[in-house]
DNA sequence: AGTATTTTTTGAACTTGGTTAAATTATAAC
DNA sequence: GTTATAATTTAACCAAGTTCAAAAAATACT
């Protein structure tokens, strides 16, 4: 195993770097307004970084119009979320951190493990790949797997869904979640979904919810029938 | 318990207090010189920084003589201090890190955890006094046990006794010692102490060895009879 | 005491990452 | 197709923390 042993880029360019990366899963190029909205700077800031970025040959940027990541830049920024991941699913399993709490304390740390505690930890954990929140853990060399399932606001009234996925940026959200019950690998019936973007009635064990358009989109599902057997973050505070 | 729940000093601000507060353990006031020494910058870089200390209250500096810490210098160093030997003990009892390897690791970490994360793992840890290298880990409230035991070279021929505490900024060092046997509440007997400071023979289990007065210097024990009950860093890799 | 040496401080300059305001380019609207 | 608007980049500047070289102060030497 030879890989990047000695991470040369700063915490900075790491946060940049996995910001275009998670821009980019969902248009192609990725803007510095984009990029700076997330990264609470201003699109001056952003478009130096950029060029930086550029001549580290992290990212091809085409001014204007904007910017995609490097194969260089995609290891870098897997190798982040790696960390990040690694990190949430351990602070949750090993020091009973709750679902909303992790990312925030990954945030702060995934930039500053060496290799060894990645390892140990990784091992610790029985190499685990999925986060609490269902996200794909990368691998060692740099590969990840693709996202789990469809948005709950896909899904037909009348159908049966199991959890694979929550988007896990907004910890209020996430609390607001799993007070109702949303659990990773837990079964959602879509009871009735309003129309004119008006909320879905969900039940969740035995209870009956409303739940808006814009917190359903966070949810990630699939059908009930084609369940597989989930890996990692299956377990909860 | 109140204490400060957000830590406004950035990690070079940190790692200076912490470096002047080691510093002024043996010494009484710390020089710019000593400071950039260990903290591997040059003097005129500590000189600026001491200023930066004195501006915000956290030393007081007499130019061209030395500083020393305030109080509320000294609660900065100790709660980073804090965050490095709860991380250490951590690192050794939770992820089975080596005696050697822990510092470095620590160094990297103890600015960026949350109080969460160290209360954290004060809990698992049980509420350890004392670190992988006998040194006392300072409280939540800023306070500190003394340094325990006097240093090996300071032994007599014929004595045996307990190590306390072991030097711990050297991990070639203390693979060295290891290697030797020398454990933290293990015993040692002083065969032999050469004059004009030659080496000491030492028996430490069931064999002797030889230990140049330098690395005897960093081992600090106590005599065999006045022992108490070790409280935290008891065991090994 | 007076000079030489060492230590400490200061000043100018650089690097990284940020801001605000102005200029430039793209995009949308009529 | 010109014009208005929105996005992007550039320019000038700030702050933290560093370096190197020079100046200033303390210490040591004889």
């Amino acid at each position: 195993m030879s890989r990047n042993v000695n991470r040369p880029f700063s915490p900075s360019v790491e946060d940049y770097v996995k910001v275009i990366y998670k821009l980019q899963q969902s248009g192609e190029s990725v803007s510095t307004n984009a990029v700076s909205r997330r990264m609470k700077t201003t699109p001056a800031a952003a478009s130096k970084m950029f060029k930086v970025l550029a001549d580290m040959k992290l990212i091809e940027h085409t001014p204007y119009y904007g910017a995609k990541l490097t194969l260089p830049g995609e290891k870098v920024a897997l190798e982040v979320i790696r960390h990040h991941r690694l990190l949430e699913l351990y602070l949750h399993q090993a020091l009973g951190y709750g679902w909303d709490e992790v990312d925030a304390e990954a945030e702060k740390l995934e930039h500053h493990i060496s290799e060894e505690f990645e390892d140990r930890i990784d091992q610790m954990l029985d190499y685990p790949k999925l986060d609490p929140h269902g996200d794909p853990i990368p691998t060692r060399e740099g590969t990840i797997e693709p996202l789990r399932g469809t948005s709950l606001v896909d899904s037909e009234a009348g159908e049966t869904v199991t959890v694979l996925r929550v988007q896990d940026d907004d910890p209020s959200a996430l609390r607001f979640l799993a007070k109702m019950g949303v659990r990773l690998n837990g079964q959602i019936r879509v009871v009735d979904k309003q129309p004119f973007n008006g909320p879905l009635t969900l039940q969740i064990a035995e209870s009956e919810h409303t739940l808006g358009r814009e917190l359903a989109g966070q949810i990630f599902v699939e059908s009930y029938s084609e369940q597989e057997i989930a890996v990692g973050g299956e377990t909860w505070k």
